[in-house]
DNA sequence: CGTCCTCTTGAGACTACTCAAGCGGGGTGG
DNA sequence: CCACCCCGCTTGAGTAGTCTCAAGAGGACG
């Protein structure tokens, strides 16, 4: 029994993610593909962009956990988002003279790096994909301004909870979740640098989470027992990141 | 003794603003200043936008000091952009079906709506224009990053010492700021919810600063006394906002 | 087998918060 | 014109949340 025509590319991240914003055809999903031949297999904590350059390269994470930082004098890394399957990042950072923070890999990743020009071309070939890039920037943004909330005014617990919640919706939308759990392979520090918290009080944050029955983390395994729960400490609201069923209006 | 005949425009804050960032023909900022026509003075404290809207209007502000900010089911506010004179406030949310946010004045506020056919119409017959616009949109996002940094690692006295040099900055930039200082018509609170502070705090915070003869806060009037020693306080780099003498690389 | 890295837990310190009270200026109504 | 009131600023006192320093345990890897 063959796979319906139209989900030939569907195994692959980043058509799966853009397709739940605006249906491609199977032009587009195969083109998409085609621009992330050459993916590499990178270790953990490798720099792929580093601030102040100037890239010609986009970063497409394909497997595993990547993030924008920023690093200070101090030695403090604030991490700036999380970059997760099917995220492309600095499509449009061509237009700045230089970067100002850096884009390394948290766990080990499968990484394409794509030439801007072949992107370019091919989103105006592929006018569908730039609109769903360009929504996907949007949810991008909207994650963003949560982070900023989480730091802002939540306590440690809040945090912790509302990052847990985002990462199962953002990783079901591109199958790397299950109902109750997902890979999450990257330390307590990064996690301390992600929530503005030290790595100590990560642990204890962890602790009450785990005590509470409310989440399991082994093996590099994330299981959320009680989403709803989570939720409600979170006062999570999965609105923002748009990302509910797909198929948002399109206006313009 | 007349101007030069490029400048006639140049006393709209949004046309010295873009001109800095793409130089603008004498009809690009005709067509510019023509679309806050209509603008209307707005008092403090006034909604915009509200969380949940599909607005079909932008909002540009002439003058004073709007926000966006997100509101939390404990009553906390979250302030996550400061809209400053040339501001151009959501030019893009059309995409979304919802704001995830709010836009409001935080002081009184001189205030275009901007129809949202209006300005892609305008943009289409002016492309220098929506190029310049692409590049303020990279410079907010720039300073929107580095708000995530202030909250996420740095003290009170750092976040406060790198706000005010911010402002600084990009006061400075649209003719808002002398070189010691700028109108701050914002209270404590809202200065509080900006930094991830209590106004306790931040009173406090600004006396430090204060008694150490960095900075004078009278009549909502900010001077800055000691720029030099307030950058160093905060770590402040100005190239993250990518303003410094305008007329970026055009790539693409 | 040793080393390194991450996780874990304890103890003590410090930053920032909450609650509370007083002050001062600007606007409003008598 | 004056009195009052409200809002924002200021300062104090005590508390809570988070940080730093430190030490030990458990794995992974060479």
């Amino acid at each position: 029994m063959p796979a319906p025509h139209r989900d030939r590319h569907h195994h692959h991240v980043l058509v799966r993610k853009l397709d739940r914003l605006v249906p491609l055809t199977e032009d587009d999903a195969g083109a998409l593909a085609d621009l992330s031949v050459g993916a590499r297999q990178v270790r953990p904590r490798t720099e792929l962009l580093h601030e102040g350059d100037t890239p010609d390269e986009v970063i497409l994470v394909l497997e595993g956990f990547a993030a924008r930082c920023k690093f200070q004098p101090t030695g403090h890394r604030q991490i700036l988002a999380h970059l997760l399957p099917g995220d492309l990042c600095e499509a449009d950072a061509g237009h700045l003279s230089r970067l100002d923070f850096s884009v390394g890999t948290l766990s080990a990743c499968m990484v394409a790096f794509i030439p801007r020009r072949a992107l370019v071309s091919t989103l105006e070939r592929h006018p569908a994909m730039a609109r769903a890039l360009r929504l996907a920037k949007l949810q991008e943004e909207a994650i963003s301004r949560e982070w900023l909330v989480n730091v802002g005014c939540r306590s440690a617990l809040e945090r912790m909870a509302h990052l847990l919640c985002e990462l199962q919706v953002r990783l079901q939308a591109v199958g790397f979740a299950t109902r109750n759990g997902y890979g999450f392979p990257i330390t307590q520090q990064d996690l301390g640098d992600t929530l503005g918290l030290s790595n100590v009080h990560v642990n204890r944050t962890l602790r009450v989470l785990r005590d509470q029955n409310l989440i399991e983390w082994r093996e590099r395994q994330m299981r959320i027992l009680d989403l709803p729960q989570l939720q409600a400490i979170a006062a999570f609201k999965a609105g923002y990141l748009h990302s509910t069923t797909g198929h948002e209006s399109l206006p313009r």
